[in-house]
DNA sequence: CCCTGATTCGC
DNA sequence: GCGAATCAGG
């Protein structure tokens, strides 16, 4: 229900301050979710922002840190994934994150070779988008493997995302079912 | 191939 | 005003 999304008061601010910060208009459009880098850019040059690397200015604006993400900005981009297919997507985000810390690990067998996991401003467009953690926190992750060409995730989530909706309970392992 | 910003132009 | 498509470059 987020369709009319636009550049309010907020969106533009946190455009600026990420700008003007340095970074980079892909990153900004993901922080900002819901648009592109072309957007971003399209927008900057029309608030007349653009080239912010340049002459007499100082440092060349390298080690500052990058600017800490609030959860606004986090929820703003997670929820949709914009083009979501008829089967559910993801394993949708834990929410409150119920503790299930101790020997429960996950549902499938820690197979998960290396995830490396990786914040939404390095995730890029061939990386997987599974998300790990509770988005509400600094510490939410996505999976950041390889994905499978065309779709969001890689190999090992893909499988874990597209199960038949139907029994997926505890599957029989091809016990030849039917 | 990955990425960057800049510009154009139809909507 | 907006941003996809395109361009030019690293």
């Amino acid at each position: 229900m987020e369709a009319g999304l636009s550049w309010t008061e907020e969106r533009v601010a946190l455009l600026r301050r990420l700008w003007e910060d340095g970074q980079s208009a892909s990153k900004i459009a993901a922080q900002l979710g819901g648009v592109t880098r072309n957007a971003v850019i399209g927008k900057v040059h029309r608030l007349g922002l653009a080239g912010r690397v340049k002459s007499g200015e100082d440092a060349p604006v390298v080690a500052s840190k990058p600017v800490e993400v609030e959860k606004a900005a986090i929820l703003a981009a997670a929820p949709e994934p914009a083009v979501v297919v008829s089967h559910r997507p993801a394993p949708e985000f834990p929410q409150a994150a119920p503790p299930a810390p101790v020997a429960a690990a996950a549902p499938e067998p820690a197979a998960i070779p290396v995830s490396q996991r990786v914040t939404i401003m390095d995730l890029r467009e061939s990386m997987c988008r599974w998300p790990l953690g509770d988005p509400t926190t600094p510490e939410f992750r996505f999976c950041g493997a390889r994905s499978i060409t065309g779709l969001p995730y890689c190999t090992h989530h893909a499988e874990i995302a597209y199960q038949p909706a139907t029994e997926r309970k505890r599957d029989r392992r091809a016990a030849g079912f039917r």
